[in-house]
DNA sequence: TATAAAACTGTAAACATTACAAGGAGCGGA
DNA sequence: TCCGCTCCTTGTAATGTTTACAGTTTTATA
């Protein structure tokens, strides 16, 4: 996506398209690696010496409630954010420590427990092996 | 459960049943609101004068490791935390904060993604409006 | 180009979590 | 029951993340 489009898709949700948010934005779709504040801040800082870390955190709450991304809770000590806005599943490897997203069919949820409820969003973490965590174990044991 | 029972729990798993643990265990237990660090302690603390929020991290860590308890991560800015290991699922409210579980299940999680992946955990989130914060919006309008 | 409103910056404070060393409690063997 | 070893707890200090705030800068608009 071009700064134009990241600008303009910023304009439609009300959001004034200044360069650091087109910045912190254009980070996060160009890495789906659902970085944290502090990856986000380091990478851009030397292109911007004046980037303040106070703004990337404003500027990812502005697009957080604008719904243009999503904070991601792995590990409970950071949280981390995806350029994806779709409903979409997070596994995480408890032994490399990556994060993969993966597409889903949610059958049904059926539960009475819910009724009258609305939902709005839906998150769906997975914790386990990866395909290549899951064979290096294998090979160990 | 008595404490004899929970004690008994702890040993199966390996753990020391001293006082502070089993009377962390036991808050989790009664209270089923997903209670932070700081509420757990906040709340045996003026049983036990000389506890230590250090121990309660260090209770939990070993509660969370033995498969006994499970992290909840709702609001990114704190763990809380569920007696309750079953699988269940998390309805968070954005209106009153409150925390509701419900079971579900899970029709098919088919996804190529993840094959040859082992998961081991599965967490599921929704986040709105409760029944009652949905009724009151509805009058609101 | 002038103006008002909104954003950005940098520092400081608040808060959650972890590290660590010294003292204390639980557990098995005498 | 007592002893001694090991593990657990405590309290303080350090670390790391997030928020608050006041002053400056930038943006949108006329």
């Amino acid at each position: 996506m071009s700064i134009e489009q990241i600008a303009g898709r910023l304009k439609i949700h009300d959001i004034r398209p200044t360069q650091q948010r087109i910045k912190v934005y254009e980070y996060l779709l160009k890495h789906p690696t659902h970085p944290s504040v502090d990856t986000i801040y380091t990478a851009l800082s030397p292109e911007y010496p004046t980037f303040s870390k106070t703004t990337v955190y404003n500027t990812l709450d502005v697009l957080l409630k604008a719904g243009l991304i999503r904070a991601v809770l792995l590990s409970g000590n950071e949280v981390r954010y995806d350029g994806n806005a779709n409903e979409h599943g997070h596994f995480f490897c408890r032994r490399c420590s990556e994060v993969y997203d993966f597409e889903y069919v949610l059958g049904v949820t059926a539960s009475e427990e819910l009724e009258g409820f609305q939902t709005e969003r839906r998150d769906l973490y997975q914790f386990g092996l990866c395909r290549t965590c899951a064979k290096e174990e294998e090979k160990a044991i």
